[in-house]
Order: C-alpha cells, then sequence, then structure tokens
DNA sequence: GAAAGTGTCTGAATCGATTCAGATCGATTT
DNA sequence: AAATCGATCTGAATCGATTCAGACACTTTC
C-alpha cells in the first residue's frame, strides 16, 4: 500500500541501506547515487515512516507539552514559541491540556510516555517531580515551563513571578495606591504564592503606610475575577481597596469588568488594576489592562531548545532559565 | 534499557503472544494468565512501544490538528473539545498552528504524514484539498473544522456561517440600527464570505432603508479591529455607521476598544457592535460584547468522533455536520 | 472410542527504517 | 605488482508489538 524504502532503493537501483544513508547521512554517499534516489522518492511520494524509524533508531520525533490551562492565551504564546523552535528540526508537539486536574494531568503524562516522546515540556499542576524522574530514567527528559523547579532536579524555564508581584505592587505605591488587594489562588498554585510574595515584599518595603489584604479565589479564570469582583464591591465602601494586584490577566479582567459594570467605582481612579501574563488581550480591554509582561513566546522557544539538548545529552545538569518580568502601564493604574 | 513486552512474557512464565493477547484481547485469555501477566507488568513497569504498535499493527492512535489560529480562543475551545473525546479512547492530538500561512500549512501536514496520524482535523486556511485527497489516498481521513466542505469531498463540522450572519445583522436591525458595517477580511478566507453573505441577505431582505458597508480588514485580529475602528472614527461624525457586525469576537473586541477609548461614540448607544464566536473574552469586555455563538467543544468532540468512524472505514461517504448558531446579546448591542 | 469442537497458548513471521560488518573498486603508496 | 586506503555500497540483523497457523489438553457428541 504505501510506499516504502525497499520500493524507493528498487526504482533508484541501489540498496535500502543506501536510500537510508541519503536520508540520514548524504555526504556519506556519491551525489550521483543522492541524485537518483531524491528522483525516486519525488516520483513515488515516498514519506518516511517515522514509527519504523522510531522503533529501530530509538530517537523520537515528537514531544510532548502539557499545560494546566490551555484556555489562557499565555499559554497559547508559550505553546506558538516552542512551536516555531519545533517545526524548525522537524518536531511535532503533542499537545495535552490538563485544566487543572490532577488525573488528566496523570492520563497526559502516561499517554506520551507510550509515545516515547523525545521529551517533556511541562507546565505543571499537581505534584509531578516523581513522575517526571522515572519518565527520566526511561530516557524521556522534561523541563519545567512557568515554573521555578526549586529543588533544581529539572530544568526550567520561567519568569522571575516574585520579582513580577514586587514590580507590580512597587508600581501600585508609586503611584499612589495605599490599601491594596491581591486578588487570587489557589495556593497550592507556585505562581500564586511567588507572586504574592513579591507582592508582601514591596509593601513591607514600603513601611506602615500600606496595606496588603489577600482575597483568595478558587482559580485563575475570568469568571472567578468577576466573582471575587462582586465580593469587593459587596463591602462599604471605606473598606474598597484602592488598587487590586491579580497574579493573571484573566483574574484581572473578570475583576476589570465586575468594576466598570458596577459603575460606582472608576478604574483606575478609585480602583487601579493591574495583572500578570500580559495577554493579547490585557492590551485590548476598554480599559487597557496594566499587566506585568512574560515573555511567552520566548519561554516556549528556550524550553523546547533545552528540552532537545537534555535529550541529546542525558547526563546534562538541569538549569533555571529565568526572564526578567517587564512592567506595562496601561490605563487600569495610570496615575490619577 | 526499556521493559519490553519479551521482559514481561518471561516474568509471567507465557509467550509474547499471550502478552499481547492480555492486552488487547483479555477476554480470550484464561484469568488466571491475565492476573499473572498484569502482575509482571505491574512490577516491571511495562509501557506499551508505540512506534512498533504502530509500525506492526498499521494503526497510529494519534490525530493531528492544525489551526489557522491558535491565539484565537475560539479553536482553542475546539481543541479542547477535540481533546476530550481523543482522551476516552487514548488518542494522542498532535497540534499544529498555521497562523494563517500555507507555507506553515504544508509543512504541518508534511510533518504530520510522517507521523503517519491516524487522521487530520484541519481548519483550512489556503486551498488544501488536492493535499488532503492525495493524504486520504494514503489511508489518512481529514475532517473539516469550522469550514463547510462546499464539493462534499470531505466531512465537515462546521456552524451555518450563512445563518450566523444573517442573524446578527438581523439582530442589528430588529434593535433599531439602520447604518451597518460589516468589518471583516481577508476575503479569501471562507468564514468571512459566508458570513457577509448572510449579512448582506439580512440586509436586502429588511429592505431600502438598512444600509450595509463593507470596511474590510487584511486580518481577524484585535490589531486590525482597533485599527479599522480608528478609520471609522476618522470620518465625519455623519458618516458613522450606527451598528458593526464583525466576523470573529476578536475583530469585534478591537472595534470595541477603539471605539470606547475615543470616547466620543458610545456603545451600544451610537454604535452598536456584534461579533462573531462567542469567545470567553466577549462577556468579559468592559462593555460585554453581543456574539454569534458556535458551539465550540461540540465541534471539536463532533469532529474528532467522525474522525475516528473515517478512519475506521475509509469507504464511509462524507458527511456535513452544521450546527445551528445562536445569537446571544449583550450590552454591546442593548437596544438604547 | 473416534471425531469434532472449545478454550488456551505458543512462537515464528512480519511491519519499515536503521545500522554496521563486510564487499567492491579505483587510487595511492611502497 | 602487491599492499594499503578511502570512498561507496550492500544486505542481513535488529528494534518491539502483533498476528496467525498450528499445538495441546479437555469436553462433548455420536
Amino acid at each position: 500500500m504505501a510506499v516504502s524504502i525497499r520500493d524507493v532503493a528498487q526504482r533508484a537501483g541501489v540498496s535500502v541501506g543506501t536510500v537510508s544513508n541519503v536520508l540520514n547521512r548524504p555526504d556519506e554517499v556519491s551525489a550521483d547515487s543522492v541524485e537518483r534516489v531524491m528522483q525516486a522518492i519525488e516520483e513515488l511520494g515516498y514519506v518516511r515512516n517515522e514509527a519504523a524509524r522510531k522503533l529501530r533508531a530509538g530517537v523520537s520525533s515528537t514531544v510532548g507539552f502539557v499545560v494546566l490551562n490551555g484556555q489562557n492565551p499565555f499559554y497559547t504564546d508559550v505553546v506558538r514559541g516552542a512551536e516555531d523552535e519545533a517545526s524548525k528540526t522537524g518536531i511535532a508537539i503533542l499537545y495535552g491540556n490538563t485544566d487543572e486536574d490532577v488525573k488528566r494531568e496523570r492520563l497526559y503524562l502516561d499517554l506520551f510516555q507510550e509515545q516515547q516522546v523525545r521529551g517533556l515540556l511541562i507546565a505543571p499542576y499537581g505534584d509531578v517531580t516523581p513522575r517526571l524522574q522515572s519518565l527520566r530514567a526511561g530516557g524521556i527528559p522534561a523541563v519545567l515551563v512557568d515554573r521555578f523547579s526549586g529543588d533544581q532536579k529539572f530544568s526550567s524555564v520561567s519568569v522571575d513571578s516574585v520579582a513580577g508581584g514586587r514590580l507590580a505592587v512597587e508600581h501600585l505605591i508609586a503611584t499612589g495606591r495605599r490599601r491594596i488587594a491581591f486578588v487570587g489562588g489557589p495556593f497550592d498554585m507556585r505562581q500564586v504564592t511567588d507572586r504574592l510574595a513579591g507582592a508582601r515584599a514591596a509593601a513591607e518595603n514600603a513601611g506602615d503606610h500600606v496595606d496588603l489584604e489577600v482575597v483568595a479565589t478558587s482559580a485563575m479564570t475570568v469568571d472567578e475575577g468577576t466573582a471575587a469582583g462582586a465580593r469587593i464591591l459587596a463591602r462599604p465602601r471605606r473598606d474598597w481597596p484602592d488598587a487590586i494586584f491579580a497574579p493573571n490577566d484573566l483574574l484581572a479582567l473578570g475583576l476589570l469588568q465586575a468594576i466598570v459594570v458596577d459603575g460606582r467605582a472608576g478604574v483606575p481612579d478609585d480602583i487601579a488594576i493591574i495583572g500578570f501574563d500580559d495577554i493579547p488581550f490585557a492590551g485590548a480591554a476598554a480599559v487597557p489592562l496594566s499587566s506585568i509582561r512574560q515573555p511567552s513566546r520566548m519561554i516556549g522557544r528556550t524550553a523546547l531548545r533545552i528540552l532537545m539538548e537534555e535529550a541529546a545529552d542525558p547526563d546534562s545538569i538541569p538549569r533555571q532559565t529565568v526572564f526578567p518580568p517587564e512592567l506595562v502601564v496601561r490605563a487600569s493604574t495610570r496615575s490619577s
């Protein structure tokens, strides 16, 4: 049915070994053979069978990417960056969205192991370190994305979340805000706790006259943001914060919408809002949202590059790549 | 290195054939053997080698999904739906984002062919029909997503875009709008022309007193939307439309932002805006955006299901699944 | 009691690309 | 002229799971 390397060899009048060499190390083959083989490939419409290649050579040309929230445009961008890098070298990306569900996370790790991916990019939700270690023992390296590997057991590519949190709150303080609410959760997500830690540091650094309260949410979604916004506005006016920092833009946009629609408080006049990630929609909100930018595509590209290096050299030492976050000021925090 | 079926067989004291049977048709194996094999698998941490399975059995457990704009949350949702369905049966999804680039589209088709995917889900950009036909001839079926297969050569899952366009403009007319602008492009995208056709039909149906003008954009992005918004607002006030229909929400959100930020026209008082897709951000805009909803997850789920059926029966007749669009009214078109 | 049937198991052949030891051959060295 | 060498090519062995013809042990049937 399908055209195999044998058919090509026959047509080109060479052995299968030579065809394989043309495909994999053309410089060891005479120019004449290369040409004949290429022509036969062309004529027959031959396409290499990845399964056979993977089986024999043991090298896979797919990597798995497990994302904890595919709905978040930030991750979409990270994946896009990884894609860019991958397509350069003919690597395909197996994609899995776990939606912050430990079961789905495990499922995808199993699935990708069966597929014998060359490596794994993962924005983890649950505690996957043990699983990743056993995968690595089986020859599948992993690089953590958007998450610093605290124990240094794996390479990681992320942004300094603590610095980002600090940056956000320092900016709020610099523009005159004093009663700041950190709206986020759940607190078993590293991103949340790190960004809060940075926020706390900035608040404490500014001295007694800055208040930082924490409003917990159960997820980092737009809906949770609007819900939290409603809760805040339900308080007596004097208990409203004059600024809100949300550890991702989805939450921030939800908050922003709740406040704008309610109408009693103006943004940024009464309440300033700043998010995190700087997703494309942040700038397009009706009150354009200030945010802490992560170089999302670059994160994806870098993660994939490091992953390929580790796949090539299994004994390489894990390294932590940390990009600096960048403050992007838009209308939602302009000083009034 | 890796644990193979042979190791399992040895440990369980059975033949490799039996292990394979336990894995693939356990009912033909005695309960005793099943248990022994399962235990051996457990103890050795055996994971089936997909490459070998694919090679011999010729059935792949991956499908490719090629999307034309991965940044659009609509497609993110469609992918999510496909994932849901796929993970039920242990299918993994190879993901490729073409970003409305014909070259990238071709590249992914090649890549996925090499990977010998079981089938292909594609939201096409260029004219891929010939390529898809040759893939099908090689045993790889394809299902078009978000695009009706006009020539009926392939199965497709989409929403009736013409009806959606009509719905949008009928709604605008019903709420008293008379000078309607269709802002979208490029016009070689089927989604755009269909939605415009529907809009035209609605306008003509309403008689002479309704005006429909077309403002062309070069892409369906937020940025193009804000740019188009600026162009419209640059006109003398009397030439402003009193309603805008954009064939996707990204454009609509861009337009909305441009108009709100400009401030001279109110939404919806002076200009109503309606988009298409009903992405999650539509409801979260500061002026919540009316839209034509597509059942995005359902589209993904259905497409994957049909694809698997076609993979199982190569001679099945292509079928067109068309979901009805649904009007979602929010503040951006509330009658003033 | 022979034949037929049933349930279970075995093990070699197979899928297609890669790899590598060895063959071939003309050129160069001794 | 023999030996050596480098460039090029060949073809069988291999990767691991699946498949299937045949083996085997028991029952059932006539």
